[in-house]
DNA sequence: AATGAATGAGAGTTCATTCAT
DNA sequence: AATGAATGAACTCTCATTCAT
């Protein structure tokens, strides 16, 4: 197993502690266990449990990021985000659980609140370049304000991410309601 | 100072815990020292930590209910609701603190988990209240879905509680794009 | 209640507790719960854990010695001691309990090894007088070493309070050999 | 110093801490600074207390079992039995302290108390075998029951680990009445 | 590159004791 | 005579980190 493949081995099995346990309950001889390392190796590969959560942090934008990606034809872009994100949070809710402890972490890292606004702040011109060019293709009412429309899509899908908040229903409900203001359909479950 | 007072301070210290460094930080000698009693009069109160963190739970759970009820006339009240989850979680940012937190938490605390529904539950219902009241009122639009409007409503305003979402101006975006889509008015800033 | 009543109430919790937990399991807030007395009022009776201590010993002791007393007719009194002992054992098995608990304790405490002392020592001389007065009444060998076989009765019988080494009728087996070498005969069972 | 000799040192200072202190007194920190290491490394060694214990059960059963082995001419062996059993006592104190202790402690702990009459029964047997040898080699009585004069014996032995009952020379005058029962000679100081 | 052994600092919890009332 | 409240000291146990090999 090459020197990158454990490096990732470890920072996966910190990524689905932290999913499972939080923060709260991230141990280091816990994820070593379950790569099957010693915890002396798993700090030979990270100096500290910091350095392993950055390379959590790297991950969990990274996955994030490459479902951002717009794929497909232009008209379906936006309907296609929305349907990615939604797959994205129900077939790994870990990413979603992973994404939430970080944002609450952030508020006590700054080197963390950074990347995190970085990447929403991708992500809201992602959505909001996607809502233009629906206007533009005459797909939406051409008096929608894009900022403010990206800025509410963004909040609902992540509202999702705290399953206290998206359960009974509810975020299906909320994003079904996204559909008919914005005057588009997608499947909400 | 009274017993009760005391049960409270606590209480109150571990909830500024909490909102300031998370679960993940939460210490007992440090919430005992922060009211300045020993570590032992803590335990006194509360034998486990597990039960000075339900204290916290009851706390977070007393203070945002009391926000939810409903005031002034009836055709203000969607406004007025708004306008104080809103004003809320900008002079009490550690109550959207804590909620995030206990969000996050009861996906691993059954007993918690029921507690945030049945809280999220009864905010979905108080929303959904307000607005068939506008909707009966003639101030929104009868074909509304007050169910999914207040499922949408409950996300936005909850995603609020996460800094590295809300910030750069992306909450008042949001707030204001669902002024619009409702058809009505409120300050968002 | 008188006080003195509520201290004797306390010592007997106590020698309950020690009878049940050992020295080991011994706690003064326990005793009080089980008296139904805060836990500064048995402070109030005993200034220390100590000297709650030191009052059990005197129960002991008392309860013990008490035992000890021979009763009915010259002839039928070392038969009778036996029978008494063992039926104290058998009915009371607390006190064997707490006795052997003091028997180790005294290792560590002078204080307590003089006491137990001075108690095995009236034991011994009881014996050895009831084996006297039955070699003088002819039921006995005259011969018989009246102090060597006072220890071994002493012996026999102490070990009974160890219940890792009377168990599996060790104990009647002992006792009904000592009756055989005695030349008398009294119940092992 | 390998993995196993710390193992054994640390169960020796365990059995010596029980030794002198009983397990009233058994601390963990007084164990590990007795064999120089930290407290962590005790708990990397033994993950509780109660493993540590459980290596001084161990260690004392095996201490105590290695007396019993017979040695020497048939005709000897009760002799020397009785002779080492009482050597041993003699000059370890400390096996006799934690035997009496571990017998108290069975009370309250069936797996130590399966363990604890195991080893009894052990003895008992031992004996029982001697005694029969004995009498087989026409140095007993062979009206001898072996059961019941092997159970007096184990009871005798026992009561020594006692210090508060076998002080004052009873443990010697014991063991020559003992003797002189059984009609045989062996030095009893 | 990897690990077994070790540790300092600190975690939550317990307990005999104190004291104002 | 009795107690609720409070505490210092100590307990077992945990954890990220280190280091010799």
């Amino acid at each position: 197993m090459s020197k990158d493949d454990r490096r990732q081995a470890l920072v996966r099995a910190a990524f689905n502690e932290i999913a499972e346990r939080g923060f709260e309950g991230l141990r280091t001889r816990e994820v070593a266990g379950e790569v099957g390392v010693n915890i002396a190796t798993l700090h030979y590969y990270f100096p500290t449990k910091e350095a392993l959560i950055r390379g959590v942090v790297e991950l969990a934008m990274e996955r994030f990021r490459s479902t951002l990606a717009p794929r497909g034809s232009s008209a379906e872009q936006l309907r296609d985000h929305l349907r990615a994100v939604r797959r994205l949070l129900a077939e790994e809710p870990e990413l979603g659980a992973v994404m939430a402890e970080l944002a609450l972490r952030s508020a006590r890292d700054p080197n963390l609140a950074r990347i995190m606004e970085e990447t929403t702040a991708y992500w809201h011109r992602t959505v909001r370049g996607l809502l233009r060019n629906a206007v533009r293709a005459g797909e939406l009412r051409p008096d929608l304000d894009s900022d403010d429309v990206a800025a509410i899509i963004v909040a609902t899908l992540t509202s999702m991410t705290l399953p206290a908040v998206a359960g009974a229903g509810r975020a299906d409900q909320a994003l079904r309601q996204l559909q008919v203001w914005l005057g588009m359909s997608f499947p909400t479950n």
